[in-house]
DNA sequence: TTGACATGATACCTTTCAGTATCACAAAAA
DNA sequence: TTTTTGTGATACTGAAAGGTATCATGTCAA
């Protein structure tokens, strides 16, 4: 579980898998489509989707020949959930509220 | 801005580096005090905290021949506001009352 | 079947990172 | 003043990360 939430912290560290992220958010793409959105050559952008792929962040699934990436927003949230830790730090409503309902929902 | 995040989130990316956040978290320490709790030369802890302290994560004091190290929430928020990006992706009740409450907030 | 095309896979290079070892320095204590 | 102690700083090593180039493979279309 731990482990998890490293390569999820992993993945999260390099601007470029978290404007990855941000794309597939809006829209799932093949590979050659994220890469039309950065310089850098295909091969290198299908290593940074394979580190958001070990960090959970993104769900594959290979279609025919093409592979479609979308966002897995599980993933990504079990990453958002470790700052849970230092709520109290942050505004107390909310928090509190904050808490509140995660309660309710479960 | 974005290279305030950057450094937030490099920062983050070391497992022992968000286990000294949470120490920090309870209490500020001296970089002796911090190194305690790891089984790594003080040197390597003092790496950990710079590293920190560029995300702006933590603050530092000088006093005396001594250090003292502690949390800083601004700079943790920073961080965790960049996943207000998803909240659309989880829990619609939750992210909408938090979006209200921000609004409220400010 | 042949060719085009999206992807997989590997090797390689350069830079960054985590960590150690070592020494210098400054402040507190004796 | 001398000694102790907490820290700063530098150099070094091994491993991992980000990137390119290149070729192999599988699938779709003609």
């Amino acid at each position: 579980m731990t482990e998890a939430e490293q390569l999820g912290f992993r993945a999260l560290a390099d601007p470029t898998r978290r404007s990855i992220l941000r794309l597939l958010a809006k829209d799932e793409m093949t590979i050659a489509e994220v890469a039309e959105n950065f310089q850098m050559t295909r091969a290198a952008v299908k290593k940074h989707l394979a580190v958001l792929s070990e960090g959970d962040l993104i769900r594959v699934e290979t279609v025919g020949r093409t592979r479609r990436n979308s966002f897995n927003p599980d993933g990504l949230r079990r990453v958002f959930d470790w700052f849970g830790y230092f709520d109290v730090f942050w505004d107390d409503r909310l928090s509190a509220l904050k808490s509140e309902i995660e309660k309710d929902v479960q």
